[in-house]
DNA sequence: GTGTACATTCCATTATACGCAATGCTGTTT
DNA sequence: AAACAGCATTGCGTATAATGGAATGTACAC
């Protein structure tokens, strides 16, 4: 998602304009420590909505007030105005959960991105002609964002949700997807999330990174060698606009015996081709 | 979603404090007609967002402020808000879109309700099994809620998408739904949203409507006769959690004259059949 | 029945969101 | 080129409207 403006373009210039609105005189007191951009009822309720996303079951008043540090009388008015909106529902004990409005808008961010619009087709495809679970994902706020997941026939059940979001290191996409970035990028965002050892095949410094993007590059897949879930093998390749610019990464996925039992090569080459065909 | 407090259960007690608020003496200027509960600058970011995700492309500043009614200046900071938290993001010329948060958030709607995440199964399953599209849909603000849609092999094209909404009256999913709520409860969402003819088939008085509801008990299934779009035929029935409760519908569509042949009857017990075995 | 934790209402206080006006910026027209 | 037009952005004073403490109401536990 390179031609979208980071937020980072604007602090530079936002941290001047809020360090020209320091006290100049030492008595006035210093309220509050906040330089966030924007409407600060605005921030705190979307903050109340991301910490209820993460709720797996309904969550109250003062749990999410606690979850976000807001004192509950603020908390239960933002949760009002969201609540008038669609975007949180209650439960009969008055509990929180999503409302169905995010779902509304979540799906309409898909469908106004046409080409993600088909990724669902497209992981379908392909967990058909493998019988493994197959996945579309982007780069987005330098990780994995997974937009659709196919099981295939043969499914563990051990597949991520679309709309969860995994690290680039450890993943075939984010592999894919990073052999495509100038080196001092990839550094860059591999700085920001600094690998952690999942499994003993996870690659942990720059150097070990750099020589398998090379090797990407000349394969022209990634895999991920159990390098994030010991015993899973995951095989991926960057998809295209018609332009040619890179949209995001396709994956199969599969137990470590299976997929090599197939063939990782021969694995390679399909994922490639489907990631080929929807690129037209 | 008959457990979950709609708004209107507040509203009452809410205009009550709205009404004290009210200026006493004339001579204080009335500034606002809201009287919306919660946090102004919470609402309009919301709405703000709600009128985005209609954009089917990149909007302007300007448009949105125009599409909500406020100041481009009130607007640009709400949507700095936004922006700061995922929630939109800019393009190059600085047009906003929905932000990838929306997509997160929106996917944790399905996947905290156990039962709506495996509703793309099941689509996918009626869908297999009759070559024909099938939806999942709940009964959400008076209308039908696409949750999961999947595509059959002959498919024709014109499903709706997920997270898009439907009128209950000329739907099967909606006459699925209706048929299991008293008659009180169905004159009162019909008048919500008065029926309009989309089709010669549209049903539109009360009558007829409660006598059709008649025949979808009867049948266990509800068919919408080309009531919605002209030659297509959808063929519905609730689906249950495991206590027995509606928790949503289940359907198939198709062009008219392949429905027929593949016989009415035959595919309302289909329908009905995966139903049943899902709500297990 | 007493106690605790939580949700909600009330209210004063002042921070804070607001909109006007002015400034930049970009692209278009003659 | 120059002048214009439309839009995005910044600055700033003002009054509104968001805030959190305290009080009240409610639900549940012991």
């Amino acid at each position: 998602m390179s031609w979208l403006r980071t937020d980072a373009d604007t602090i530079g210039a936002q941290e001047e304009v809020n360090v020209a609105f320091q006290p100049v005189d030492d008595e006035t007191p210093v309220v509050q420590r906040d330089d966030q951009p924007g409407v600060r009822a605005v921030t705190r309720s979307l903050d109340l909505l991301v910490e209820l996303s993460k709720w797996e079951r309904p969550a109250r008043l003062s749990e999410l007030a606690r979850g976000v540090d807001l004192h509950p009388t603020t908390a239960l008015r933002l949760l009002e105005s969201l609540r008038s909106r669609g975007f949180v529902s209650q439960t009969v004990d008055r509990s929180y959960v999503l409302g169905s409005r995010t779902f509304e808008i979540g799906s309409a961010f898909l469908r106004n991105v046409s080409i993600w619009s088909q990724a669902n087709q497209l992981a379908e495809q392909l967990a058909e002609s493998t019988g493994e679970t197959s996945s579309v994902g982007v780069l987005d706020e330098g990780q994995i964002l997974y937009i659709a997941i196919a099981r295939g026939q043969q499914d563990m059940g051990i597949a991520s949700a679309p709309g969860t979001r995994h690290p680039l290191y450890c993943t075939s996409l984010g592999k894919a997807i990073m052999a495509e970035l100038p080196a001092a990028e990839v550094n860059e965002l591999l700085s920001q999330d600094p690998p952690r050892r999942l499994t003993p095949n996870t690659i942990l410094d720059l150097g070990s990174m750099q020589r398998e993007l090379n090797e990407v590059r000349s394969a022209g897949y990634a895999v991920d060698n159990e390098e994030r879930t010991p015993g899973v093998i995951c095989i991926g390749a960057v998809i295209r606009d018609h332009r040619g610019a890179q949209v995001g990464a396709l994956s199969v996925s599969g137990p470590a015996v299976r997929m090599r039992e197939s063939g990782i090569p021969e694995l390679g080459q399909l994922v490639v081709k489907s990631a080929r065909a929807f690129s037209a």
